[in-house]
RNA sequence: GACCCCAUCGUCUAGAGGCCUAGGACAUCAGCCUUUCACGCUGAAGACACGGGUUCGACUCCCGUUGGGGUCGCCA
């Protein structure tokens, strides 16, 4: 049987990380098994569920390259569904109608807490008769759960796990509008979309044990469970906003690469041996749940940056272009000429390499937005002392001279006048660089000045030379 | 609180009873490279939570303790 695994988040936020590794990992077992991933909108919180969710969730999935096979199902499109199956329920004796109120319901919980107890319904309609029904008061259709034995889930990452019965009360399947609840359409939809695989975070595994149930009392095969461990924050705590649980616009905002975030998504939690740096193919060639592990893990933002800077590194130079463009264009105050933007392109290998981010890049490259006069930082104008001044202005001469500018060319001019003046070329270089870039940090100098071009060099050299 | 889950360097992890003197990656530190900053290279420091078993032998299996997490909604 062909494998089909679902990501279902419901759209009341963005996509966050844990969602996303949720679907990431949904995706790889799907391509690796050469089976499907679907994507179902869990839609029926109607009050809560957003348009703009939705396709903050979609965008981010598509972002991140996670396709999915078919067309998405949206949960609430399918209630008339998940009410048959609840009158089925019905029929079979196997669910009933409760005329609890909500405000009878929070006594309980009340109660519960006072006592110090789990919440659980106690039974008041489970067993009474329907003529005792109170007037004007909309029944909600409760799940009759077994209450002897243990249900029992084989899970793929957990293990066995097993809970009495007692410990579970009466769900309820149909609130009093009619409108199905989640525990109720999960299984229906799952069922009927043919899920093979349930992969999900690990706050969901006491809902298995009452989805199983429910999956018994419809005579349907459950799917597998994979339940995979929560992702936290750096303090081990729960994922806050601050510490990464942000959606994945965010990341890319924030200037991480969709193919970096994906690598180290994958390792949070599933490893194939020591393999750290690999593409979304090769997971997916390699991926198996067995493979995943069950504790939590913790999220690492230095390790993410550090992932990011390999990618960068790795990057197209047209694509890291177009991604800094807009944040070379805000420190710009404006549109870039062409020769700003040639100059970004051509310096794009050493400027890359340099970066761990995209506002890295940006800032980095910032040496070629600006234009004269330039401003020095703090330390580049200790640099410009009245000797360096007087160097720089004999060095003007001698690059002046030189035939065929080129990153060799002036690098042995300024080789040579090195020579010539018998001093370190730090001496020299460290001067043309804070001239050239009004920074202290950069690429190469001369790469830096074979792409300004002789002239511009020559203008910004003699600049400072004279003052 | 009840129920359930988890537990290897600071972090992510390798480890399926002898391959472990516990390996890799990030971060940290030192050195090399070098015109700066990075990159890169070399090296250092750094962990099996604790206590009992089982076994000739336990990071690996069992039990307990401790610690962390999840769930307990007419949310999903």
């Amino acid at each position: 049987m062909s494998v089909v695994t679902r990501f279902a988040p419901s759209p009341t936020g963005f996509l966050h990380i844990g969602g996303a590794r949720t679907a990431l990992f949904n995706w790889l077992y799907a391509r690796h098994t050469g089976g499907k991933f679907l994507l179902r909108i869990e839609d029926t919180d109607r009050k809560r569920s957003t348009p703009e969710a939705i396709d903050a969730i979609l965008a981010g999935l598509e972002w991140l390259g996670l396709q999915w096979d078919e067309e998405p199902v949206y949960q609430f499109s399918r209630r008339d569904r998940h009410a048959e199956a609840a009158q089925t329920l019905l029929d079979k004796g196997l669910a009933y109608r409760c005329y609890c109120t909500p405000e009878e319901l929070d006594a309980m919980r009340e109660k519960a807490k006072a006592e110090k107890r789990s919440m659980r319904y106690d039974g008041t309609w489970r067993d009474r008769d329907p003529s005792e029904a109170p007037e004007g008061v909309d029944p909600v259709i409760r799940f009759r759960a077994p209450q002897e034995g243990s249900t029992v889930i084989e899970d793929v990452v957990q293990g066995r796990v097993e809970v009495a019965n007692s410990e579970l009360d009466d769900l309820i399947m149909l609130r009093a509008d009619g409108t199905p609840t989640y525990m109720l359409s999960v299984v229906v939809d799952d069922h009927d979309m043919g899920v093979t695989h349930a992969i999900r975070g690990d706050d969901h595994l006491t809902n298995a044990f009452r989805q199983t149930q429910i999956f018994q009392a419809l005579g349907w095969e459950p799917p597998v469970f994979a339940h995979i461990p929560l992702i936290h924050g750096a303090d081990g705590a729960k994922l806050s906003k601050r510490h990464g649980a942000l959606g994945v616009e965010a990341y890319r905002d924030m200037g991480y690469l969709p193919e970096a975030l994906l690598n180290y998504l994958c390792r949070l939690g599933w490893s194939h041996g020591d393999d750290e740096f690999f593409d979304i193919q090769q997971a997916a060639e390699w991926f198996d749940i067995s493979g995943i592990n069950k504790g939590a893990a913790r999220f690492d933002f230095d390790k993410l940056a550090n992932l990011n800077g390999r990618y960068i590194d790795a990057a197209d130079n047209e694509r890291l272009f177009a991604l800094a463009l807009p944040g070379l264009e805000e420190a710009a105050g404006g549109a870039l000429p062409e020769e700003v933007k040639s100059r970004v392109l051509a310096g794009m290998n050493s400027l890359k390499s340099r970066a761990d981010t995209i506002p890295q890049l940006v800032e980095n490259a910032l040496i070629y937005v600006r234009s004269r006069p330039l401003e020095f930082t703090e330390k580049a104008s200790t640099l410009i002392t009245p000797e360096s001044r007087a160097l720089l202005g004999e060095l003007a001469g001698d690059l002046e001279a030189v035939n065929d500018w080129s990153e060799e060319t002036v690098d042995g001019a300024v080789r040579a006048f090195v020579e010539k003046k018998d001093l370190k070329l730090g001496a020299v270089a460290q001067p043309l660089r804070a001239a050239l870039t009004g920074t202290t940090v950069s690429p190469g100098i001369f790469e830096v000045a074979a792409i300004f071009g002789r002239e511009e060099t020559l203008a910004r050299v003699r600049e400072v030379a004279t003052g």
